[in-house]
DNA sequence: CTACAACTACTATTTTTTTAGTATTTTTAT
DNA sequence: ATAAAAATACTAAAAAAATAGTAGTTGTAG
């Protein structure tokens, strides 16, 4: 998969969020200085050719949402970031959280027992996944 | 600070590793097909300019060394990626790698262990710094 | 001491990214 | 029905990134 574009990324995470939408909502999500609506629409083809949002014509709009999803990309992201940047070792990736937010060992068990919780909820949404 | 470019990146990763190297250095990092002496040099000097590296020549060589270090430039990663992705929560990003990597409970828990030694070892290293 | 290799400084080129204008079509409010 | 608003398609162009050539200097092996 192509990497995004710092451009591309912010219309990708707007489209995330928005699910799916016509030029000009994704032009209202940006903060002023907005910018121009064939700039967002032309970064939106060239999302569609790159294969990261596909669009249809609902009357006379174009309506895009995402065809890689976040979870996907994050999938990318975090792989990298992993193993750039720590080795591909998650623990050594926990403990520079855990240096960078000056956490002691308890308090780190605690952000992990809210992990546990996160995992023990998604395990009832979804009982027949392993995680 | 700017973010670097895919091109940047690569390279500081080779001075990250190497502490200090001049061009030939670098370029003698890259796999083949290596890039042109002068396209490293260029490289450089763009990183330099970002102030990522400093040069110093030494004889008539340009010793080049990161001004930037990569812990500092990590947390610039970790934290754009853990807020973009994972909503700035910490806990879903260990959920989303206790998920992609198919562990369950018990295993997340022996990665945390490894965790906790990984901080137990730096805090002999450096017992004065709280984590 | 000279030819070759290594290095630099400067410049140039190509490609990609970012941004947006213009012309045209479609919709809508009066 | 028509003027204004909204949308699109197409094109353009500026800016940034990636790549590398050339000319000239310095170091070095024989």
């Amino acid at each position: 998969m192509k990497t995004l574009t710092k451009a591309e990324e912010q219309i990708m995470q707007i489209l995330w969020k928005l699910k799916e939408a016509v030029v000009k909502q994704v032009v209202d999500e940006f903060e002023d200085p907005k910018p121009a609506y064939t700039t967002v629409a032309t970064v939106l083809k060239v999302l569609e050719k790159k294969g990261f949002v596909q669009s249809k014509k609902v009357g006379n709009v174009n309506l895009f949402f995402t065809e890689v999803s976040k979870q996907e990309y994050t999938k990318v992201q975090f792989s990298s970031l992993l193993k750039n940047y720590f080795n591909g070792s998650f623990p050594k990736m926990a403990t520079f959280f855990a240096k960078e937010n000056n956490l002691s060992l308890e308090e780190l068990e605690e952000i992990m027992k809210i992990t546990e919780e996160e995992i023990k909820k998604e395990k009832e949404e979804k009982p027949w996944k392993r995680y």
